[in-house]
DNA sequence: CGCTATCTTGACGCGAGTCAATAGTGGTGG
DNA sequence: CCACCACTATTGACTCGCGTCAAGATAGCG
């Protein structure tokens, strides 16, 4: 795929006219994407409502409440989806990696904050023009509740670990997530990326930032992973770690 | 399918032959429930492949890691759907009351335990069945989709819940939304059931039975809510309880 | 090379969990 | 119809873990 280079959320036309071989059939995460298992015809009608977007750092892509009138499928980088309270308290509802589907939502309106954490590849669609495909194709509209499905059952997961695990349970399951979704997208080195600072890990686990400080120190005592960088994690004993989190 | 009349979990059949004019069409929760909306010969689809079924309280309906093979739409009674960790951790992921739709997951397997809290009353629908339907109705599948994407936006509220809120916070969240849920199936009456124990409250709310007993106590000795009895919560004070969730 | 933001580490207090006892409730059988 | 029993809910006393506040270390950046 080729997208040009960047500057600002930059935004390129469906790329030539969704000709027979688009820039979708090379795609590095379709394998990942809604867009897995499409037919050609599908694939060509999604390509047509497409459009790239490169994100730089810290980009805040939506805000809570803005009306919410397209979805994204994630190519590259990292994006956070935060929510934050009146009086301040901040939940991150989830991070988004390359080949993750953001924009899903039963409401008109952005529950979160969207938010670029490294430079960020998009594949954006329209709402409405998804929703035009899903009712032409309804392999696609399948594909999309297989999708929010999927997601649902990990946003009940962690519902489990927020409301009965301990802090260091739930470090421990984040990292062995985020591992797992890193070899999905084809990295299987032993060295995972934290592409976010331990203020969001915490607002996702529903600690404080000293309290995910003190877990991941806890967890190197151990011997159960190293900390070869402030953004990188290296798990040393993955069954070591599975034992705490405790499923 | 043809279960024993009753007494164990007892099923009637999809009544007459999908008439033209079937219970569907006067389904008290139809409003709510994933039929709101469809076509009469959606409609009639649907029932075609219906069955009802009505539950004891303390049925099983379902137990997490069994195949999923069906999914309901519940138009009376209460279900509880909870998942038990290995060393014996509770977490209730939610309730489904009458107009909810229950079974939704990206896993051929359920992920939790589905029990009656009370003498509960299902239309009952197979997987495939449903898979096959949304393939030709592409409306249908589009009304899943909605639902999905509704029940995945009260998950995420709910992790907001579980992460930031204080036990009283959660308590007086979980009662608003009881209230208005029940409210929307046509009884706004100024007492709410709650269908379920104390220990169910508190493990959906990553909370103890004696933390939910005291903040009950807690918000009735404040004036907010009264507790005719076990069962049953008066809010008297709304406006009160809602400057207390602090969304 | 110094500044600033982030991360780590330490000391302390409070609030929710735990354990234990009492009160209430519903159901059963005498 | 009432008395008893089992179960659930409530209330109380105590402990401990995580949050809070504060200080020091590290790292990224100009």
């Amino acid at each position: 795929m080729s997208w040009p280079p960047f500057d600002s959320p930059c935004l390129t036309p469906p790329t030539e006219d969704a000709g027979p071989i688009g820039p979708c059939l090379h795609c590095q995460v379709r394998h990942l994407a809604v867009c897995s298992a499409l037919s050609r015809e599908e694939i060509q009608a999604l390509e047509a409502t497409a459009s790239a977007q490169v994100l730089a750092p810290g980009t805040v892509l939506a805000r809570q409440g803005e009306a919410r009138r397209h979805v994204y499928t994630v190519t590259r980088g990292a994006l956070r989806l935060a929510r934050v309270s009146a009086d301040g308290r901040r939940q991150v509802a989830g991070f988004a990696l390359p080949g993750d589907f953001v924009g899903l939502s039963g409401a008109p309106t952005h529950q979160h904050d969207i938010e670029a954490l490294a430079e960020t590849e998009l594949c954006r669609f329209g709402t409405d023009a998804m929703q035009r495909l899903g009712t032409r194709f309804p392999h696609l509209q399948g594909k999309l509740l297989e999708r929010a499905c999927v997601e649902l059952d990990s946003a009940r997961e962690q519902m489990m670990s927020l409301a009965r695990m301990t802090p260091t349970e739930r470090v421990a399951d984040f990292l062995l997530k985020l591992a797992g979704r890193q070899a999905r997208t084809g990295d299987p080195g032993p060295s995972i990326a934290l592409p976010m600072p331990r203020a969001d890990i915490a607002d996702h686990l529903g600690l404080t930032v000293e309290t995910v400080s003190r877990c991941l120190t806890a967890l190197r005592t151990r011997g159960l992973i190293a900390l070869p960088g402030t953004y990188r994690v290296e798990i040393l004993d993955p069954t070591g770690l599975k034992s705490l989190e405790a499923a």
